[in-house]
Formats: C-alpha cells, structure tokens, sequence
DNA sequence: TCGCCCTCCTC
DNA sequence: CCATGTGAGGGCGA
C-alpha cells in the first residue's frame, strides 16, 4: 500500500503534528517515523483510529478534471437561482478563484465583479454528475477501511482501527494508500486526518487540505487540540462561538476547563456533553456505516415573490415531483409533510402534519404541502422568496420494524 | 409525540 | 452589494 501512495502522480503532502506545536509539510521527519513507531499498539487496541475524507473543493475539481484547461483558471461552480441573469451563489470555486477572495456562499455577481479581467470560468452546478462520482470515490474507500460513514457528497468518517490494528503508522499508510487509489481511479484529489475520534479526525483533514493527510497521535490530542480556538471545532458555528466568547471561552483548552453547569445553562444538556468531550478529544461517537436518510427535501426560488398557495404549489410542482421520486426510488413512505417558506427578509417558516399511517402517493404529499401553504400563507405579513417541501419520519415500505404497517400495504 | 424554531454543515 | 440548496440534530412548549 505504501508503494502505491508513492506511485501516484499527485503532491504528497503529508503532514504530521508534532504536539500540536507545528506542521511539517511535504516530507516525513526522522523524528516524526519514531514517534511513530512507538506508538504501534499489540492486538489488545485501547484507541480506536478514525479517518476523516474530504474531497478538495470537490465541485470545482470535479469540472477541473473534465477539462483540464481550468486549472489555471479561476473557477465558480454556481447555483442560479433563475431570479435574474446571474442571480445565485457560488457553491464552490477553485483555490485559484479564492485567492482573490472568492468563496462559497457568495453571490454570484460579487464574484464576477472580484475576478473581473481574470477570464473566470463560471459553471452551473451538476448536482447528479457531482452525486455519480462522490459514490465511486465512496466505493473505493469503503473497500480500504472497516466501515465508511458518509456524511455528505464530499465528505466520509471511517474506521480502521481492526484493520490496523490501532497502529497510527499504518493508519497513516492506509490514508495515502486510500489518496492514492482515488487519485488513481477518478484524478481527484482528497485529504484526510486521522485521530482517536471524529472530532480529532475532522480537524486533522480541515488542516491537511488540500491534497494532505495530518495523523495525530493518541498521545498528541490534548496539545494538539488546546491551541486550537473553539470556531475550529466541528458544530460550533457563529453562535455558539460567540456565546463561548461570553464566557472567556477562546481556545479549546479554555472549553475543556469551562464549568459543565454553565455550558448546560446555555447550550442544553446534550450539547454540553458534546462540547466537553469534542475539547478533549474523547467524544466517542461511533463510525457508522449504511445510514439511512430520515427525509428528504427541495427548496425552490420563486420567480417572483408571492403568498398565494396555487402560485406557490404550482412553482413548486416539479419539487413534490423530485421528493416523492426520492422516496419511492428508496421504496419508502413518510409520516410527516412539512412545507417551508423563506420569507422575503430570508426569515424562515415551516408548518407540518403528521398522519397516523406513513402516505407515499405523490397526491397526497402535494395536497397536504397545498394546505399547509394556506395556512402558512394567512400566518405571515411578508411574501415568500422561496418555498419547499419536505417529507419525514421515514419508513420503509416493507419495513418489518413496523409490521402494524404491513396490513395495509399492498399484496 | 408533535410542531416549530434554531444552529450547524458546505465553502 | 446579494443573499442556493440539503439534511441532521437539539430545545422547548403543548
């Protein structure tokens, strides 16, 4: 395995963290082999190796590889919302495009004005080619590690701790190994972090990418993780940053020594335990693979702004189309319809009814979204800028779990 | 348990 | 300035 990561024709970026205290890029230190080499773990395995894969600016990369000549480009792979011309967002651009500080999210006329003169190559999103791909990357690397848990289309935790037997040499291996079998198959590249659990292995891809693997050693995790400030770590966003701020809570070693009775006060008690054991690195949620999705949704921009329940659901119409296909494509039935309305100030809105049986039929997801737009529609003062649907509470049709289900279901 | 809201994810 | 789309999970009141 280690012979096919040096075969491969992409950077070897490979990092390692010493302590925390410092990267080294591109090669590996003696030091770091024997750090490592100490750490190789006899069968009895105490710490788990979790892996974490993130494909690079995956969207834009994707279109790179279709053509090459991009690569020297600025490239926008966009969502346009068919307001206006170039009304939507950037979903993702290229490490060339945000070196003039353009990023996901944007709108896609600030940054065409960014790179003006700069011959950018502006793309509309192919979200089934982007799917397509993201399985057969997924493919390979399940076949390289002991469970895979994708998390997104980019994006997958594994576990290979059986596998390696808990030694991070060989975790380290496997990871160029999987980098290098990727490349291989699809020229994309990935970056990977390895750690003792998912909150470490995260981090470790977030600071490797792109094209790099960070490994951080068991023994390494708590200096490692202290330097880091809260923002870094995964499910804290803007908010919960700011309120750690209220409390003096900056780095995560601050948040590890933080009082567990305020952090339940203002967080709730789950998140709280969360917090606490993402700073240590001891939070021990499981790899798990062959999820299921627990609903399925499409939110769509109006052409124009409107409450009006027929124009809604007429707009709407190809969107309960695409739900209700993603549900029996999956040969499941839901419990509950939400309908969702963005408000002209960007306010969000929803409204749901759960039936006593799971409903499947196209009919009723559009008859029941109708109704829910009513009542929506009389609830709020501003129009709507755009509107969804979504179905939950999944159930397999032929689920044996909710054999109650069973009599009525067909044959 | 349901219904609704909030926060986060992605750059 | 302009502001997409999908899904997961938690809190909380009823």
């Amino acid at each position: 395995m280690a012979k096919a990561a040096r075969a491969a024709k992409f950077s070897p970026a490979t990092v390692y963290i010493l302590g925390g205290l410092h990267r080294e890029a591109m090669t590996v230190e003696r030091a770091t082999k024997e750090r490592l080499k100490a750490n190789q773990r006899p069968n009895d395995v105490v710490t788990r190796v979790v892996g974490h894969m993130d494909l690079d600016y995956f969207y834009a990369q994707v279109e790179e590889v279709e053509d090459p000549s991009l690569k020297t480009r600025p490239v926008l792979v966009c969502v346009f919302s068919g307001r206006t011309n170039d009304s939507g967002v950037v979903s993702t651009a290229n490490y060339v495009a945000r070196e003039f500080g353009v990023h996901s999210g944007m709108p896609i006329v600030i940054a065409k004005r960014k790179l003006e003169g700069k011959d950018p190559a502006v793309i509309r999103m192919d979200h089934e080619k982007y799917e397509e791909i993201s399985s057969r990357v997924m493919e390979t690397v399940s076949q390289m590690v002991d469970v895979l848990e994708p998390t997104g289309i980019d994006e997958a935790f594994f576990d290979a701790t059986s596998s390696t037997g808990g030694d991070f040499t060989k975790a380290n291996e496997r990871a160029e190994a999987i980098r290098a079998a990727v490349f291989q198959k699809e020229r994309l590249t990935c970056s990977i972090g390895i750690g003792r659990s998912k909150v470490v292995a995260k981090l470790g891809s977030d600071m490797a990418k792109p094209n790099g693997t960070t490994v951080i050693l068991p023994q390494d995790t708590e200096t490692f993780l202290g330097a880091l400030p809260v923002s870094k770590l995964y499910g804290v966003g803007p908010k919960t940053a700011t309120a750690l701020g209220e409390m003096s809570v900056v780095t995560i070693a601050d948040l590890a020594k933080a009082a567990p009775s305020e952090l339940e006060r203002r967080f709730g008690r789950k998140s709280a335990g969360y917090l606490l054991a993402a700073a240590t690195g001891t939070d021990e949620d499981p790899v798990v693979g062959g999820l299921e999705p627990t609903q399925f949704s499409r939110i769509v921009t109006l052409k124009r702004d409107t409450r009006d329940p027929e124009e809604v659901i007429s707009q709407l119409s190809d969107g309960i189309e695409f739900v209700h296909g993603r549900l029996a494509a999956s040969a499941k039935a839901c419990r509950t319809v939400s309908a969702i309305g963005i408000l002209t100030n960007l306010a969000t809105k929803t409204k749901s009814k759960t039936f006593e049986a799971p409903v499947e039929e196209a009919e009723v997801i559009r008859e029941t979204a109708l109704g829910l737009f009513e009542e929506l529609g009389r609830s709020v003062e501003l129009d709507f800028r755009r509107v969804g649907v979504r179905v939950s509470g999944l159930s397999g049709v032929k689920d044996q779990s909710s054999l109650s289900e069973f009599v009525g279901s067909v044959r």
